[in-house]
DNA sequence: TACTATACGGAACTATGGTTCCGTTTGTCA
DNA sequence: TGACAAACGGAACCATAGTTCCGTATAGTA
């Protein structure tokens, strides 16, 4: 086969597709629609469970095979990202929109309260960012630091509004916060989070003791 | 063999043994050393990995093989208890030693302190905090229980005192504090610990605001 | 409608880690 | 020192979960 062509053409070009550019190929309806339950699936899912369930209840709830899963998403860290990566696009957005409010105080405050309620309803946020922790350089890095250095924006510009304390940086915020998703999103008592947020903010505006 | 013996006797009392008593039966030289050696080993992998090591590791690390570990723990869960179960003990004792101080407010952040310092030293502590939450039916639950009430009391006591807001309950502050001690185990910064001690504690100290 | 590339499903394969089993070694006692 | 139960070591076994593979089904097209 293919004895005639010398060129690579190993795969994808199409002598009559409807766009001649480079990388054009129109996937099949059925394709379409597999994807659309996968992704559904997955995001309810991990949701309701965390990153950890096996790949075989993802693809019995969008009513697909496993070999389905794999066709869209070479591995699970794939699929993952297409999950997570849409929720952190969130935060940083909601980040993003906090940083021209006009009391940056309120502004850092009211992104804890997004962030732990969020945490609270969907596991999967709470998985990413604990992994965040030590292997740092795994899965979406980037998209991990524009969302870093988008609340490390939120915090300076709050403690130059004088309304948090001066002592604490992105690190210590970022730990504080991670924690307390975690813990909140475990234990099942989401009446908490309003308190748990009450005592955070106000720990995050005290001001340092010299003892 | 055991032909003439109708009754069970199927193990552990001998005719001869130095104490007649039921279970009485005196342990071989080496399976104490290595007995010893296991525990030894297994505090120290499980406090600088977590409890997810896998049990050969704690294995080699005691310079036994695999079986041994399972003819002095039936299973892993069993080796985590036998380790965890100290530590928690210790916190209690501490937390006792705490409830008859003077001063109700600085007992509380000083278990608070205590308790984060040594969750980021000893990774088996966050791991097993962490399974405290929602599957709590697990492992060694009265010692869990039992540190729970001890803490509430050092809780209370705070609250009595007027050091401590009114508002947050003890499983606002079990939330909190493991939160924090997942977070500050996991990222690699022990230099925060101290601040974020400080924000926790200041947070419960504030008056809680009517907005 | 027939043909073919695309996509599907899920059995089979692989890797990891807990647990069991049994042949060998060793401490203890007579 | 010889005998034997206790203890040891680690290969083998089992379960779980990620990934691959290939025969079958089907959407799109001539």
């Amino acid at each position: 086969m293919a004895s005639v062509v010398t060129t690579t053409a190993t795969a994808d070009e199409r002598p009559g597709a409807p766009v001649p550019g480079p990388r054009a190929r129109v996937p099949r309806a059925d394709a379409v629609r597999n994807l659309a339950k996968i992704l559904q699936a997955a995001e309810e899912v991990f949701a309701a469970e965390g990153l950890a369930v096996p790949i075989d209840d993802v693809a019995r709830r969008a009513g697909v095979g496993i070999g389905t899963v794999y066709r869209h998403f070479p591995t699970k860290e794939a699929l993952f990202e297409a999950i997570v990566v849409a929720r952190l696009e969130g935060l940083i957005e909601r980040a993003q929109g906090l940083c021209t409010a006009v009391d940056a105080g309120e502004a850092l405050f009211a992104f804890v309260s997004d962030l732990i309620t969020l945490a609270v309803e969907k596991r999967d946020i709470i998985d990413e960012l604990a992994r965040a922790g030590l292997h740092s350089a795994e899965l979406d890095a980037p998209i991990k630091e524009k969302l870093n250095a988008q609340v490390e924006v939120l915090l300076h510009r709050a403690q130059a509004a004088g309304a948090v304390r001066q002592d604490v940086n992105i690190v210590d915020l970022t730990t504080l916060l991670m924690g307390t998703c975690m813990a909140a999103g475990q234990q099942g008592h989401p009446e908490c989070t309003g308190r748990l947020v009450a005592v955070i903010c106000d720990g995050l505006r005290a001001v340092p003791r010299s003892s």
